[in-house]
DNA sequence: ACGCTCGCATCAGGTGGGAAACGG
DNA sequence: CCGTTTCCCACCTGATGCGAGCGT
């Protein structure tokens, strides 16, 4: 990481005033103004991440695109520019709209998505690590496989944290993220070896406050910060099949703001509080002999997601990101103050016998009705039992179709960001955060995890299913490796991806209305942020009074039904 | 007797809350 | 003084080990 150090004067150059009085960029995704406000200091400071559009853009705001394609030539950075990826950098996980249309999900539309490494979107620090050798790279070739394909499998639970302006706390001993990253990979040469990693950059050049509510710019941000800012996943390196088998899940990677903890940096990340960041996925093909090949032929990737930037805090400050945390995450379950009435109901009452009995026995059951699952596991994969992974920081194996989703379903849950996708124009909105996809698909995965008894998962969820992987990326990926490639092909295709997602938009249920569930379950802190969308009542639909019958959940509801059914659960006493 | 499954207990580690400590 | 950071706490998850029960 060199390029951290000693440049803020970048952050000034194109900003007029960080460090003015405090502003409110905050709400970047809420102010339009803050949008331009950003692409304007974007242009300037090439040193950190500026999502251009999507910095303005509500998450909440529908937007037609569920991919970031870059052109080859456009996603890569110019040796001149202060970027110094030459890797290609992807923008994605932009979702596509209810009424996204099967032109604009072609690869050609999407072609002038950001380049991150040019103008408004570089990111800053830029990676430097694995011995600065990706500054020595050329550009990815065009082949066949050689581009890879993200997605982001927690992609509507960052969402959901993204909205409140997402907030991670960082401590000496190291914390882990939450939501964590995780991601499917397509497109990579199934034979070739990959270092696969993630870098946290600045997102901004300014040092923010909690302040009045919501969060605001103050000052510029530290630029001096010093550490680690890349995570190397621990199954680095290893081959294109061995990363595109299951989700790539980075649950292990610690925060911290301990710059002098050296001794496990290989598993921590420095940060510094109160300032904003974007974590990167970096694909990068290397040698056999695991050393990252620094010949003209290296190719390397990079890719963002907008909805997973956040604020390194010490402290919780918006007490919404607070009930978030707490309502998804497992390990803060006992915070949850109805949680003896949402957890310890008879068992009877809770669910059926079915091995859906628990949040993971749900995500493994080989049913295409959990259109809900991927959430669970893609932020818990690593909870499941280990014999179930291939190792800590895997998600479950891409080897079951039967126990996938169904495909259909699986298209619309997944969001590439793919370099593959080429040409077309973009528009304005093809950055933008769109939560309506993953509502339909994922709303399930906003519920609180842990419903269920322990005791059900361990002994019997464990021991007598069949292990699912994810259900998405095994629709999409196919269980077999062998189909990974022709089902993205689908899914980039013209028709493909359409049809799936003019097929889920009807089962769709907002993201919101796993909100309120939490609202009518759970709501008790207020937010000095003021009342949040998620309680408005268009999005609260169904899934408060669904009725969640294990049995039918798992055996015949349609996505929807079983999305209702699956929250009735929670809201019944 | 052997192997397998299941239930339970134990332990390490993760979680946010809250108070105390720290620092500008 | 006020905002931020640190530390400790209770609670929870997940992994593991042990023994009981059962079938072969």
């Amino acid at each position: 990481m060199l390029g951290g150090e000693g440049e803020s004067s970048t952050f000034s150059s194109s900003k007029d005033a960080p460090d003015e009085r405090c502003k409110s960029p905050a709400v970047d995704e809420d102010d339009p103004a803050a949008g331009s406000r950003y692409t304007e200091h974007g242009m300037g400071a090439e040193r950190y991440y500026i999502p251009p559009t999507v910095s303005k853009q509500s998450p909440e705001t529908p937007n037609p695109c569920s991919f970031i394609p870059y052109t080859p030539s456009g996603t890569v950075y110019s040796p001149s520019s202060a970027g110094r990826y030459p890797s290609s950098l992807h923008l994605g996980s932009v979702l596509p709209p209810a009424g996204f249309s099967p032109s604009t999900a072609g690869r050609s539309h999407f072609s002038s998505a950001y380049q991150l490494g040019q103008g408004p979107s570089c990111i800053y620090p830029p990676y430097t690590g694995s011995g600065s050798t990706l500054s020595n790279m050329s550009l990815p070739t065009s082949g066949p496989g050689m581009r890879a394909q993200v997605y982001l499998c927690n992609r509507p639970l960052w969402l959901k944290f993204h909205r409140h302006q997402t907030e991670m706390i960082i401590t000496k001993q190291g914390r882990r993220m939450f939501p964590f990253l995780s991601f499917s990979i397509a497109g990579l040469n199934m034979t070739k070896q990959y270092n696969v990693f993630v870098e946290v950059v600045l997102a901004d050049p300014n040092h923010w406050r909690f302040q009045g509510g919501k969060w605001v710019t103050c000052g510029k941000a530290d630029n001096s910060s010093q550490g680690n800012k890349v995570y190397i996943h621990p199954e680095s390196p290893n081959t294109g099949t061995h990363w595109m088998r299951q989700e790539i899940s980075f649950s292990k990677l610690k925060l911290t703001n301990n710059k002098g903890n050296s001794h496990s940096t290989s598993q921590m990340i420095v940060l510094q509080s109160l300032h904003k960041y974007q974590p990167r996925l970096h694909i990068v093909e290397v040698a056999e002999d695991g050393v990252e090949d620094i010949s003209s032929d290296v190719k390397t990737q990079s890719f963002l997601f907008p909805e997973t930037q956040f604020i390194a805090v010490t402290a919780y400050q918006n007490t919404d990101i607070t009930q978030l945390k707490i309502d998804h995450n497992p390990f803060a379950k006992g915070f949850r103050d109805n949680y003896d009435s949402m957890y310890t109901a008879p068992e009877n009452d809770r669910l059926t016998p079915s091995p859906t009995a628990s949040p993971r026995a749900h995500q493994i059951v080989p049913s295409a009705r959990y259109t809900m699952q991927p959430l669970f596991q893609d932020q818990f994969v690593n909870n499941l039992p280990q014999h179930r992974f291939y190792n800590s920081e895997r998600a479950v194996p891409q080897t079951n179709n039967l126990l996938s989703p169904q495909p259909e379903d699986a298209t619309s849950q997944r969001w590439f960001v793919t370099s593959m996708q080429q040409g077309g124009n973009s528009t304005s909105t093809s950055n933008k955060l769109d939560l309506t996809p993953y509502e339909g698909e994922y709303s399930s995965s906003l519920l609180p995890y842990g419903w269920g008894s322990r005791a059900a998962y361990q002994r019997k969820v464990t021991h007598s299913l069949p292990w699912s992987p994810r259900p998405s990326p095994t629709a999409i990926f196919s269980e077999d490796s062998n189909k990974v490639k022709p089902q993205i092909e689908e899914v980039n295709g013209s028709g493909g991806l359409i049809s799936s997602w003019t097929d889920t938009q009807p089962a769709a249920l907002s993201i919101d209305k796993a909100d309120s569930y939490s609202s009518t379950c759970k709501r008790r802190r207020l937010t000095i942020n003021g009342p949040s969308t998620e309680d408005s009542p268009a999005d609260i639909k169904c899934e408060d009074s669904a009725a969640p019958n294990s049995s039918s959940y798992s055996k015949e509801a349609p996505s929807s039904k079983g999305m209702a059914a699956y929250y009735s659960f929670y809201t019944n006493p």
